[in-house]
DNA sequence: AACACTTTATGACTTAAATCATAAAACAAG
DNA sequence: CTTGTTTTATGATTTAAGTCATAAAGTGTT
């Protein structure tokens, strides 16, 4: 998103997470700005009894968590490294004297935002009214587009697990497993030694 | 949002819509940008049987359908009049030379676009994980904090019908309805004469 | 190779919310 | 005031997805 040099420029520093390293907490009030240099970063948020519902999942060049940067406000999800990742932080006060200098970058986060927006959107709208045929369809090819899915011979690998599935679209395991077999039985997405293919 | 004399310099216009009226549909592409002056917009979609799944609710000086037209995507929802209403409109092009020209309102309309962001991410964990009456709650108490709720004696008047609530929340009229007299008897919101306070 | 862990898979059953039906209040328009 | 529409309300019933139990296949580690 917005470029290493300038981003160093700005003194951002390069820190590297484990797997499942917490790279920051939900309640706690942001600090920095991040982006992922490589790895996978995933932000969920906990329900009482331990549901997990992820927000989103973000990879190399992409940003995550300024909402509540820009509005000083708690995050309301916890950030995640789902593989090892390195990440650039970028303190707040820098990251904000960045904006200030280079007005085009601005124009980056918000279309950042505004692509970000439009998926949730998307998935509210389905989350809440569709039936789970639909809702991990349209969440499979919302991933095609903006996930870095590989296409092969097969067509494009969804490289997420069922129960990844599940946590992106509201869906239980089990509901993700019978509905993707359910999917290939009607055609539309391919099941080649457990992986599945669209 | 952006002052009504900024938005003047740059030729928008006022339209007046009548209660009901379709102010843009899902799937058309985008060729203004839209700011309430009086009444009230609600985004929303249907689904294939005609259930609706309400997106936001816009009040004066309020922006919306921002995501697609910085994306150049078609609109993902419906915006429609809940009651007669001002609209300024602001054609794409003079829309963009306003913001090149002005980079302070590029500020604004990041922070308005991460507050719609982190309102959207509050919901779809709460739509996906959890139950109606804490699904319901958080929607009044985002309400009290964002929408227009007016207080008085009784405390917060949540302006919002039963049908709205659940078409913001996904769940139906019946359920919200025992939902609410659910929270009702456990005392944290108050019924008087149909009308629900907090 | 053996062991532990994760992921996919399937069947049986339970349950919370949706659906259906029906009606009374409240409100709006002529 | 009357009539039509919207909103709130409640009880009975259905159902789709969740839950529970169990296991096989795959993956990774020492």
């Amino acid at each position: 998103m917005i470029s290493p040099e300038l981003l160093e420029k700005y003194s951002a520093v390069m820190k590297s997470f484990g797997k499942n390293d917490i790279i920051f907490e939900e309640g706690n009030l942001p600090t920095h700005y991040y982006q992922v240099i490589s790895g996978e970063v995933k932000m969920s948020n906990y329900n009482d009894d331990g549901r997990e519902f992820i927000q989103g999942i973000f990879y190399k060049e992409q940003s995550f968590g300024e909402p509540p940067l820009f509005l000083n406000q708690k995050y309301p999800a916890n950030a995640i490294a789902v593989d090892e990742s390195e990440i650039f932080l970028l303190s707040k006060s820098n990251f904000m004297k960045l904006l200030e200098e280079n007005p085009k970058v601005s124009i980056k986060i918000i279309e950042n935002l505004a692509q970000r927006l439009y998926y949730k959107s998307v998935m509210a709208a389905e989350m809440s009214t569709q039936e789970p045929e639909h809702r991990v369809l349209k969440l499979i090819d919302h991933g095609i587009a903006y996930f870095n899915f590989k296409k092969d011979s097969n067509g494009y690998l969804i490289n997420f697990t069922r129960q990844q599935i599940g946590d992106l679209t509201g869906l239980r395991v089990e509901t993700v497993i019978r509905t993707i077999k359910a999917l290939e039985k009607k055609g539309v997405l391919k099941i080649i030694n457990r992986k599945v293919y669209r």
